[in-house]
DNA sequence: ATCAATCCATGAAATTAATTCAATAAAGGC
DNA sequence: GCCTTTATTGAATTAATTTCATGGATTGAT
């Protein structure tokens, strides 16, 4: 068996031109070479060296052996100093699960100045899951749940990154822009256009219609933020979205946000994350930094 | 210090599922596997796996250093397939000394099968040497040394590959060409062609113009033996070269072999190499087969 | 729920491997 | 020729790996 430090070995050997030079280099005695030598060319059949008088010559082994050590060691000694840099928690995968489909939007805002602190974490967003969130998290699928949902369970860890209100996009121009408020019935001649999620799943059904056996005209599904809300300033429909993410839109068109019952309805998103990688430091700071970007959108 | 067996341990760990298994694949007890994982992780300073039940989850390090065992395992592999060739003399680099111009034709001859027979060898033929041909020997420039001189020294051995004959050619419409032997004093209206060595180092003046005090009327030196054979038969010049060689051409161009003197100049081509390499099958096989080849020439 | 089977962890003992020490031999420089 | 440097060798020492024996924990079946 060719081993590492075999291969230290010759290639000291080679860099230093004797064996006591290189006995010195590897801190070991000149004997322990010796002896670590004549014992690797009796596992190998061949002699690696030639002895001419003091001199050692490197034979067709030896220079095969030396350019594969030039070759592996390199990777040894790169991959010792990644796996210390996973060791201390500088580097990693992180990789985000979005139970939210609008927090993509402020999603983006934290990674990118994460990406810029944490040059060795490997960043990946997944949105769909076999058994959802909480599933990808236990299955090892992510690294991070973004969730209105925090479903506590035992090995896993939630915290709260921020709060928003859920509010009503209407087109500026309909005539719920200008009430203080809309009721549920307000939206039964509505086109109601959400994500394409089970109806369970979104706030303006399990908070706002449905406690009032309410439901709108009708129910239009759409992937993306971008043309949903394209679709509400076109007067296509409306749709429920977090205020902060409808003020945003609204500098470049014609929407408006509109509270969803006299009290609006508020919500939470929280991280969750095993319990075992809480104390990771560049997950740590993935906390942290979501927690700071909440405050320029709020 | 990752060590080869600690990749040796991350793969068989993948590939069985249990550590249980991995201690079976690799001839150990359990205890010992266990052993070794804690040690690894306690000097890597992170885990590489996660003990999930009873069951083992690579982590982030576990996945990295599973990917360098299966980058670097096989390269350790190869190297200790590459090593016994070589030492079992299937393997090496066969770097062939040329002393002797003309013989170039004839190692071609023996180069084609060779390489078929030694798939493992690399062959390459040198023909300058700075300190001569016994001295790239010694300075392991070179594995062989075809010559003509075999100037004995201890540490290296010789052996006679073949004989022939040194004649002078001339163009086939030549005076001389119909001569059964030339005299030195002939070669005093001629202009002769020679390889570009010392006149020291060519038969033709040390054992057949020298003793006579003669010398030719001009004297040319070629490169190659093909374009001398055509200058030859241009009427531009006369040389010397081996019989076996003229022979062959003499089927091409206009040529003819001519015997130098009336006993004609013998010689004999040796092969030699380092004594410590004569017991490496592929040299000792180059040897035999250098000798075969003679027959179909001579 | 209980039981058996399977798997991993651990400490102490035994074995094996690596290293040092001390002595020797060989080669190169002055 | 003598002195210095270098490599080899065998025995003693030290360090490491491995095994043995055992216990705890989890899984699957009865």
């Amino acid at each position: 068996m060719i081993e590492r430090n075999h291969l230290e070995i010759v290639r000291e050997v080679d860099r230093c031109g004797s064996l006591t030079a290189a006995a010195e280099a590897l801190c070991l005695t000149q004997s322990a070479l010796s002896h670590a030598v004549k014992k690797l060319e009796q596992q190998l059949g061949t002699d690696v060296w030639v002895r001419e008088g003091r001199k050692l010559r490197p034979t067709q082994s030896g220079l095969y052996l030396l350019s594969l050590a030039n070759r592996l060691l390199p990777q040894f000694e790169h991959a010792e100093e990644l796996v210390g840099q996973i060791a201390r928690g500088q580097r990693g995968s992180l990789r985000i699960g979005m139970e939210c489909h609008p927090c993509y939007q402020w999603l983006l805002k934290v990674v990118g100045p994460y990406l810029e602190q944490w040059p060795g974490v490997d960043v990946d967003v997944k949105q769909r899951f076999q058994f959802g969130g909480i599933g990808a998290l236990f299955g090892y699928d992510i690294d991070v749940l973004v969730t209105p949902d925090p479903l506590h369970r035992k090995g896993l860890v939630f915290e709260p990154v921020f709060d928003y209100e859920q509010v009503l996009v209407v087109p500026r121009s309909h005539p719920l822009a200008t009430k203080p408020w809309v009721e549920p019935a307000d939206l039964e001649s509505e086109t109601l256009i959400t994500y394409p999620v089970d109806a369970e799943r979104l706030d303006i059904y399990t908070r706002f219609l449905v406690p009032a056996h309410s439901s709108p005209a009708r129910h239009k599904t759409i992937e993306t933020t971008d043309i949903m809300l394209q679709m509400v300033a076109a007067g296509r429909g409306v749709s429920a979205l977090p205020r902060w993410l409808v003020e945003e839109y609204a500098h470049q068109m014609p929407i408006k946000p509109v509270k969803l019952g006299r009290k609006g309805i508020d919500k939470q998103i929280f991280l969750g994350l095993r319990e075992r990688d809480a104390n990771v430091d560049y997950l740590q700071s993935f906390m942290a930094m979501a927690r700071k970007t909440t405050w320029g959108l709020v």
